[in-house]
DNA sequence: GTCTATACGAAGATAGAC
DNA sequence: GTCTATCTTCGTATAGAC
């Protein structure tokens, strides 16, 4: 089963996705995203016509989608356990990467186009922020959470784990994310 | 009591905190954040010899400063009003600029330098967060927390409030914001 | 279809006129 | 001291050779 075309057009969205989460969205180079994922940098153009808006855009879907699996993986069990499993995954991360890789989602979210471009990476963001909402507030009401509540809780677990992961980063400390995980199994855990 | 000096490098640091919350670290130029300052581009390398690197990391520790005084203002009455009141202050500003201003010093937390440059935002942005998980968990002591929670629930504070205003800017709908801001006030509310 | 070579603009930084 | 003009590098994007 070989693919009948190149998958240089999958490296270079998953470098796109490695060079977000560490150094951000204007950083990402096409050039340099290209190097990384071995293609050659005047083909990304024709793969992607959208430019360096479609690789990005695209790379934060992918990164979006790869941690809407892990998040599907992890709340098959009951919700507790399920959330340590994730938050482990994301504590492992950290740690791994000596504290230089963070969420390529969070990136695409918080760096505007200067101009008044479309800004699709953005937009994609929104769209993974709202799917992993709705992936954690039905797990929460399958564990018994009433609906009001699930939402408002799913909610605060991706904004504290996105904003725990980014002080970890810039104080290269596990301290944040594990005060901050911390919190968030009690949380859960209570009702 | 007029300036014996320009007041051109404090309206250069303002512009390049303005322009951080808004497009982040890497997009945030020399030039772009002189010209908004409306200084001449030539003279920021007299005032600041560092370059960017150091226009942008005293950008960032202004701009934690400004949060951090704003911060002991709320916090002077109980723990559960001050939390209320720093709460609107992030709302309103999320409102007033449709969505487009988030927070500085996260910016300088999640763009690293793609060679190995010294990184002084980022080191800056460090400096902020811990600055301001002090204030927090003064507050909460003060307030009869044991302080050893008081840490925990300061980082989730911040943590989630960070989140919180990323979420809410990509998905241009205060709906995140709002969500979390509940789960805090009852988180700080219980005991 | 695939990629090299290049156009064009904007970035960081500096030299040197005033 | 203050700022203009410029150097060099790197960015996005494309034209056109294979």
């Amino acid at each position: 089963m070989s693919a009948r075309h190149s998958d240089a057009p999958q490296r270079v969205v998953a470098a796109a996705a490695e060079m977000l989460a560490t150094y951000g969205l204007n950083a990402s180079s096409v050039r340099e995203v290209a190097k990384r994922a071995q293609a050659p940098f005047g083909s990304t153009y024709h793969h992607f016509p959208g430019g360096k808006q479609q690789v990005l855009a695209e790379a934060t879907t992918l990164a979006g989608a790869k941690v809407d699996a892990l998040l599907d993986t992890c709340l098959q069990g009951a919700a507790p356990d399920g959330l340590s499993l994730f938050l482990a995954a994301w504590r492992e991360r950290l740690i791994r990467s000596d504290f230089h890789m963070g969420c390529p989602v969070l990136a695409a979210a918080v760096e505007e186009p200067i101009d008044d471009a479309p800004d699709d990476a953005q937009r994609a963001a929104a769209d993974v922020f709202a799917r992993w909402e709705a992936r954690l507030t039905e797990a929460l009401s399958r564990g018994g959470r009433p609906s009001d509540q699930a939402k408002g809780i799913a909610t605060m677990i991706i904004a504290s784990i996105e904003g725990a992961v980014a002080m970890s980063r810039a104080t290269r400390d596990i301290g944040p994310f594990d005060r901050v995980a911390a919190q968030l199994e009690s949380l859960v855990a209570d009702r």
